[in-house]
DNA sequence: TATGAATGAGTCTTCATTCAT
DNA sequence: GATGAATGAAGACTCATTCAT
């Protein structure tokens, strides 16, 4: 019970306060700032214990950002299932993007992920992989080119709400889904282009 | 004076000079990579000039950052000149936004700039003007929602296009601002063809 | 005892696995580049096993000098044994000698335990050692003074085949050997006895 | 005066400082046991100097065993001058040889050396050239063949004298040399069979 | 004023050694 | 006894910042 105790025996344990210690950090204070003190610190392990489990600070950092990564697909699978039940409609969509906004640590892991996809090939793997997930479930019913452009926006408003402090209003966000996803019923040459494109 | 010592040239274009490399060196390797020394070689000026023109590599950073927010106002005034031409509708925003997606150096600055604000407030000010003057100048025309979703969505592109090898099509651009800023039909068929879709 | 406890082998087989690899490795990298982890890692032990039979690293060290020691000391008496064969003549130093420089495991482990004698006073005793040995089985023929002068000789031939890349000459050897041991030309009769020997 | 003064400006003493530190400690714990921290204190700088004056360790231990080659060559040079006056006679070389083995630093730097030239090629360079310049001035007079036994055993009486507390007589050394550099006037069939062979 | 030498704090990494299991 | 997790002390190296010149 004395906090003089040393040593436990839990490597798994061990293993997965480091990579969420540093997971917290990425999305706190970015990837490139990421120290092997800091992630130690903040998990409340022993300097060496972050050299232990990971060779070197860049295992680790994959790893953590491997953490985010898994973290932000199961939100996805979460979505794609919600979906199901709100309908792949402009204000189904819209209301799952304004709650998502709600949820600050996944967009943070979003955000974290794809800034380091920047200068990271591997990351950016990640990145499009979402992408395409998103585009997959809502090209079924929209067709690619506007599920794109839907997955498109989707992303500005993410990043959005990184930059303002108020968040986009639902109705926003649900008109321009709307508008991004149906067909422009004025010109009916036009949507017929656009579909056979 | 004496004619021994070599002469300093204009100290002001020195000082261009570091700020200059450090804005590309910051694109480059990130914010957090900056040192004296890289922006030293990269400027070809000696060590001790950097820390003689900025007291704090933070400064330095600041000045950095701010000649970047520079670059990215003078390319939006560009931008606000050109839709005059152009006209403000989704053809012409596509256009511009289409073209600027070749510029490549500007796409990084102002990816740099905002990465650079997620985790610093001082940056993230100028993340929001911007934001504002897009929308400045496409609300008069199409109202202030839409404008900000349209501007949304543009951030969407220039991400995409940080992620993916392809850019996105222009035309796939010209459709979503057009259903953007397109107000919908008003008629409830819109809906309806929305959930049968 | 138990049957789930993976039974242990012979612990002197292992002890002697660890020093084994320790002796290997301070051939190829050095004394002070060895470690316990090497060690264990080349002689397919766990980590523990390296302190469990040493107490310190150091112990190790010493204990893998000493089998190379060991085995120095076996191919002394190896030679020691032929040259009953060959004789202590020039040549068949000579031949012992031109036939030990193909053996490069012996000449590095030679040289490995001669450098490290350098620092390490107890390991100097070694080195001594076989000095006085070898002198040992030469001086009963040609004296003291010249089986000290040939085993200098033969030292400095093994030191030149870890420095050249070719091996010197058996012809060259024995013709010094022969200079070495045979007495100057002054007295006739003594020449003449040792050339009988 | 006092010892508080923080800084010198006088780098090119400097940079001698830490490598003559640097060469003296490579002497005495050798080659890899060398560390900045070692090295600073013994030149009696802070540690930053020690990174300041050489990139990496490994620069500065080349700087230094540089430092140790330039002494050792420089004494050859001496040597060979003195031999002119002595002569290249088994009794000059002997006097020469004996003599140095006064010299504990000289030794000690060549034994240094060619100890570091078991594991780096570019240090082996030095080792031959070395070796090749001793034979040069000896070769003139006695032959190549015999020239380079003579070397040899130069270098075993060096090692020698790293092992042993009692140097080697100059009469044993000057015996030998003179069994190794003077033709077996003896038997002149052996010698006939020898140049045969 | 301009330059780069000087210094120590802080980074990643390796490892001997201890000791829980 | 056997194993490998735990820990902190170094070690190499980088750099912001200071300041002599």
């Amino acid at each position: 019970m004395s906090e003089g105790t040393r040593r436990r025996r839990d490597p798994e344990a061990r293993r997965l306060e480091i990579v969420t210690a540093a997971a917290e950090l990425i999305i706190e204070i970015g990837v490139d700032a990421l120290t092997h003190r800091k992630v130690a610190a903040r998990a409340g392990v022993p300097l060496g214990a972050t050299t232990q489990y990971f060779a070197t600070l860049d295992d680790l950092r994959e790893a953590a950002i491997g953490a985010l990564a898994a973290e932000i697909e199961a939100r996805i699978d979460e979505t794609r299932r919600a979906v199901v039940v709100e309908g792949v409609t402009p204000a189904g969509l819209a209301k799952l993007v304004h709650r998502g906004l709600t949820d600050a640590r996944a967009i943070q892991a979003d955000r974290a992920v794809v800034t380091a996809a920047v200068h990271d090939p591997r990351v950016r793997q990640f990145a499009r992989l979402w992408s395409d997930e998103i585009v997959g479930f809502i090209a079924p019913v929209h067709g690619v080119d506007r599920a794109r452009a839907a997955a498109v926006f989707i992303d500005g408003v993410l990043w959005h709400s990184q930059i303002h402090d108020e968040p986009l209003d639902e109705e926003l966000i649900r008109d321009a889904l709307a508008g991004i996803l149906t067909p422009p019923p004025a010109s009916p040459s036009a949507s017929a282009a656009a579909a056979s494109a």
